[in-house]
DNA sequence: GTCTATAATCAGATAGAC
DNA sequence: GTCTATCTGATTATAGAC
């Protein structure tokens, strides 16, 4: 293996459980057992690093995702599950993709979330507009009562649920362990937190206009 | 006012703003316009300085989140939705204890929560435990067909929006503001979140049984 | 209690030999 | 491309004068 996917799987890994800031380039490059400098030759800086590491899933995922939302958009009428279930085959790709790929796909995206104020987010956001459009054109679709602002909520009341529980997702497959004795894959998350969200977004629009 | 107290001052919103990883001792005492050395005196370390500005808080509200819910225990048959809103009250509380104090107490929980690994969580569940302990009993009783193993999950998922939505809630307020021309405040995102969770927590029962 | 000065360590990044 | 060695600056923490 290169040098240069040696360090995007080490670094890959040490960012999904501490977080970016909590991670030195020196535990990334003794992990992957190359040498400090190397990050630097291959990727300039840690920040372009941590793009990288993002842009190796999101390039794998995000023509998966559109065409899944792209496919919901074409029904008559698609339920909230429908549309979330849209995201379950593209993000379990991602363990044929790498091993724990979804797992630590997802954990990474509540990291950049959190950590780093924000550049992730617009990353996200300005390098990968087209998933985003579909998804809200889909839920438009399945609920076309809900106002352009509750969605704004909900959605945003979404990305937490999804992005938090994915964070802890480890720590939950212990407890599931422990206190159920549930032997749980991180399948099993996303497919306890679908009912979850859908029936969020899908809550009756107040009837009081707010404020 | 004291040394230590402006401390805590600095560091609670620098703290909520930047994560405990990515705030250093350095800014603490510089914004707080006292010397760098004083941390060490008064806290002995930062891990104490992090314990400290949160125990400030949870000495304050949990108190009143206790009684708020012991309250809608007392109740023949509860909602969801009036178990949620139970937290209202001792929430923007902390506002009038401290300027801008829920906004900067549910951000502090969201990073404690992702930054540093999980020590946080181990402090408030074996420092608090009565409030989880009544929030889950006003969550039976207002839902009692939910198995414990499909409670566990609702409520970590419940955290996960609630401490999410709280860690950006000054770039919702933000975007409130630019696209919908609404002038929010904390308590607003509050309101808006409780019918989320609280029809995320009353989905139906799943049929069949998990795996 | 508060200060200066500094120790000890770790961070990201780079120069230059090979 | 890979290595050693090092730079520069920041970090937490402490010793000791006042």
């Amino acid at each position: 293996m290169s040098t240069k996917n040696k360090i995007l799987d080490a670094a890959e890994s040490l960012f999904a459980d501490k977080g970016f800031n909590g991670t030195s380039l020196r535990e990334i490059t003794s992990q992957a057992e190359v040498n400090l400098a190397a990050v630097n030759y291959h990727f300039g800086s840690k920040k372009e690093l941590i793009k990288a590491v993002m842009s190796r899933y999101m390039n794998e995922l995000s023509p998966r995702l559109e065409s899944a939302l792209t496919q919901i958009c074409e029904k008559e009428s698609p339920s909230l599950i429908e549309v979330f279930s849209a995201f379950i085959d593209p993000l379990l790709s991602l363990n044929e993709f790498k091993v724990n790929g979804t797992s630590n796909f997802l954990q990474l995206l509540g990291r950049g979330y959190t950590d780093s104020q924000g550049f992730l987010r617009w990353f996200l956001t300005t390098q990968y507009p087209g998933v985003i459009d579909n998804f809200i054109i889909a839920v438009q679709k399945a609920y076309p009562e809900l106002s352009a602002e509750e969605m704004f909520w909900r959605l945003h009341f979404t990305m937490g649920t999804v992005v938090f529980t994915m964070s802890s997702s480890d720590a939950l497959i212990d407890i599931a362990m422990s206190d159920f004795e549930r032997e749980l894959q991180i399948s099993d998350v996303i497919r306890n937190v679908i009912p979850y969200v859908a029936a969020g977004v899908g809550a009756p629009m107040p009837v009081a206009p707010k404020s």
